[in-house]
DNA sequence: ATTTGTGAAGTGTTTCACAGCA
DNA sequence: TGCTGTGAAACACTTCACAAAT
């Protein structure tokens, strides 16, 4: 039924943009269904969202046919859907690199929780921090890796060590077997192409800021 | 001379995703140079970017011509001439309001000093860490921030408050006149069109690398 | 009347491919 | 030869606009 070329979900190949957006409807659509909102237009997503309804009728298109014409969707099935879609609905177990600052704050940082992330175990050099626990995790040593990502099923790492440690972090935790990497470290890494990672760099964010903000006075 | 329709930088409107990755060519060029390095072709700075040459090429194009014919682009005066555009030659203020988990690894990130951010304020609504100063930065109650804001010429502000007290943050220092807001709270911003934004959602990042370690496996 | 879902059109970005220079 | 700078072509993404559904 439909014209899906597939049994199996997203095979006609989905705009980046667009897979990278599911998640900010999902933020909205959750604050909605906590103000007990029943149904939504794609209008009214994309107020909130500053995209024009048409991008959010496209998005959710990729993905399947959750609407009702003259109506708009419903908060709480689109929301089923999203978490379904983005696996939220079930949990993953997260392991932490490098228990600095960033390291420290990812620790007590609720919303990986509150998104089905779990994060079982944590990992440092500094032989003063290894034993302790931090916001209720248990920093080990960096040879103990291997073992915990195996026996508690880790599959997304989180590299907080500073830039020249992190590719060589990247690989030990790529050797230990996860299948995502999310870095903070400023420093592109490289991973084979069974692995995935995402790059965060803190202060490119701000420079790019302060770039936008110059082009917006000058240009 | 040369073909630049007018005397000041970048009229013929650059594309967005350029502007970006112009802060990432920075980042790769200051390495080489800590490593002595004297000149980079297209091809080789593409490769540590995973760009295409011609990507490269383009991008930089947009802003002047650096490279020269049979040699690539000297690093020294690539370096310069990325720092004069990003103007992290110069430094900008900084504040910070929220000084929880995240906002106290922020205060002492050494990513934004490096690139001219200097962070000379922080502000919380608690009375019990209002007065103390943290990392070397005085923690302020939330009404001095348009006096600080004005003496010391902040021209940034980044949010690290939870997201119900997000919004009333933004405004309040859109009031006291930044122009640009860096934000970390789990919520979409409204600004007036003068002011610049940047948000980064911590969970929706590891969120989507899940994603996409899912779209990597399936599809 | 309102709103979805979606081909078609329009816009934006990347890649190609090559002239020109060192 | 090796490499940049850049129009032209290719590709990707967004917006338009309207038939179909309620």
């Amino acid at each position: 039924m439909s014209r899906n070329p597939a049994a199996r979900e997203p095979l006609p190949s989905i705009p980046l943009p667009a897979v990278k957006r599911l998640s900010l409807y999902l933020r909205e659509i959750e604050e909605l269904l906590d103000h007990g909102r029943t149904t939504v237009s794609s209008k009214q997503l994309g107020q909130a969202l500053s995209l024009t309804d048409a991008q959010v009728r496209k998005d959710l298109g990729y993905f399947g046919q959750f609407g009702q014409p003259g109506i708009g969707y419903s908060v709480a099935q689109l929301a089923a859907e999203l978490r379904r879609l983005l696996g939220s609905d079930q949990v993953s177990n997260v392991c932490l690199v490098g228990v600095g600052n960033i390291g420290r704050a990812l620790l007590d940082h609720a919303g990986f929780r509150r998104k089905g992330f779990h994060l079982v175990g944590a990992f440092d050099v500094s032989e003063s921090i290894v034993g302790q626990s931090v916001h209720g995790v248990t920093v080990h040593p960096m040879a103990d890796l291997p073992r915990v990502v195996r026996e508690q099923a880790v599959r997304f790492g989180v590299i907080a060590v500073p830039a020249p440690a992190a590719q060589s972090v990247c690989d030990a935790l790529v050797r230990a077997g996860v299948s995502g990497i999310l870095n903070f470290a400023p420093k592109r890494l490289q991973v084979p192409p069974h692995v995935s990672i995402n790059s965060v760099d803190l202060a490119v964010q701000l420079e790019q800021l302060a770039f936008q903000v110059m082009l917006a006075q000058r240009g």
